[in-house]
DNA sequence: AACATAGGCAACCGCCATTAT
DNA sequence: TATAATGGCGGTTGCCTATGT
């Protein structure tokens, strides 16, 4: 038997005993064999007996461990991966996402069908950062599209112009760019968000009613979720409490300061910031499902220069609190329009 | 043509999270 | 509750190829 066929018989021995018996293999988690219904747990003598006897009858197979048999499966043997270079169209998803997301490439894998993690940041570390890196350190000085990136990645003019892995490595990092220095672009300012002060909305925002929730014997309990979208077509809320949700990242590269000024800013500073604006009226707590919920909220959608490219943030920050209300009780929102107030 | 270095890619390393025991 | 085993994943390395000088 060929080295080959033999490392092929252990694979689909080890993938065959997985599907068969997968806790055996996994004492630690085991979350893709609930949901697909398979045992766990202690392994029964006739499971054993079952596995002596594939050993017996096939040998142990190569000195491979299973953490590198896994690898291999994930990152090339697996059936429904894609073959061939990267299109336009992945190369700009990619550039987009990773100005979102940074260096978490399995969550820009996960948007790319047939794609692993590990080719799209070879792919990233190989030619995208260097070619980026060309790109914006050109002579035109002008903010760029990352489709305008995208483009340019395809021309194939890799040999053009030499960035070796240090310096392209520079203007790489999780943030994405963070040596890069953006033109000297205006920064849209925006206007303070409503706070709420004893219940009651700040009168200073225009023609918004005035809230005064009902029945609130103490002072309410906020939750903060803030709902980005962009032009990339992301969107969705997201709970500071919750570092589960994907959201978080728009905020721990852009975020709104005290004084309303869009700028660089990570989740501990975003949290603090709202905690001050919002002081002695904000507390976090998490979901009591015998109240009902009330919600405020305001949006604001501006053009700012986010240092990459110029991106439209729709931002909504949500005030949730938690009330002894009355079955139909109205759903207050503001929205706050662009020059409102 | 020879050498040095960048490019490309697969695989490994190490840390952390998760879960069974 | 502590510990061990394992998966997930980002960072890094090593090796071969391609290209520039």
């Amino acid at each position: 038997m060929s080295y080959f066929f033999l490392y092929l018989s252990l694979l689909y021995f080890i993938l065959g005993m997985r599907l068969c018996f997968p806790a055996s293999f996994e004492m630690g988690r085991a979350p893709c064999c609930e949901k697909v219904g398979l045992k766990r747990g202690r392994w029964t003598a006739e499971e054993d007996d079952t596995l002596i006897k594939y050993i017996k009858a096939n040998g142990e197979g190569l000195l491979r461990c299973g953490k590198s048999c896994r690898l291999r499966w994930i990152n090339y043997l697996r059936g429904d991966l894609k073959r061939g270079n990267m299109t336009l169209e992945e190369d700009e998803l990619i550039v987009k996402l990773h100005k979102s997301f940074g260096n978490r490439w399995s969550m820009i894998a996960s948007h790319l069908p047939g794609r692993t993690d590990n080719e799209i940041k070879n792919y990233w570390n190989s030619r995208l950062s260097r070619q980026i890196y060309r790109f914006f350190t050109g002579k035109t000085g002008e903010t760029q599209s990352s489709t305008d990136v995208a483009i340019l990645v395809n021309q194939k003019t890799q040999r053009v112009g030499r960035v070796s892995r240090n310096v392209a490595k520079k203007y790489n990092n999780d943030k994405g760019f963070k040596n890069y220095k953006p033109p000297d672009v205006p920064v849209t300012k925006l206007s303070s968000p409503p706070i709420p002060v004893n219940n009651q909305v700040d009168p200073n925002i225009g023609d918004c009613s005035t809230f005064v929730p009902k029945n609130v014997d103490e002072s309410p309990v906020y939750d903060i979720n803030i709902g980005v979208s962009d032009e990339f077509g992301f969107s969705g809320l997201r709970s500071l409490d919750d570092e589960a949700m994907d959201i978080g990242y728009f905020l721990e590269s852009e975020a709104m300061d005290s004084s309303g000024v869009l700028s660089i800013r990570d989740e501990d500073q975003i949290e603090q910031m709202l905690a001050e604006t919002y002081a002695g009226n904000l507390k976090y707590s998490e979901r009591n499902v015998d109240e009902r919920e009330y919600d405020l909220s305001f949006s604001s959608s501006k053009t700012i220069c986010s240092g990459f490219n110029d991106v439209e943030w729709d931002m909504e920050v949500g005030f949730t609190g938690f009330e002894p209300c009355d079955e139909g009780d109205d759903m207050l929102v503001w929205l706050w329009e662009d020059g409102n107030p």
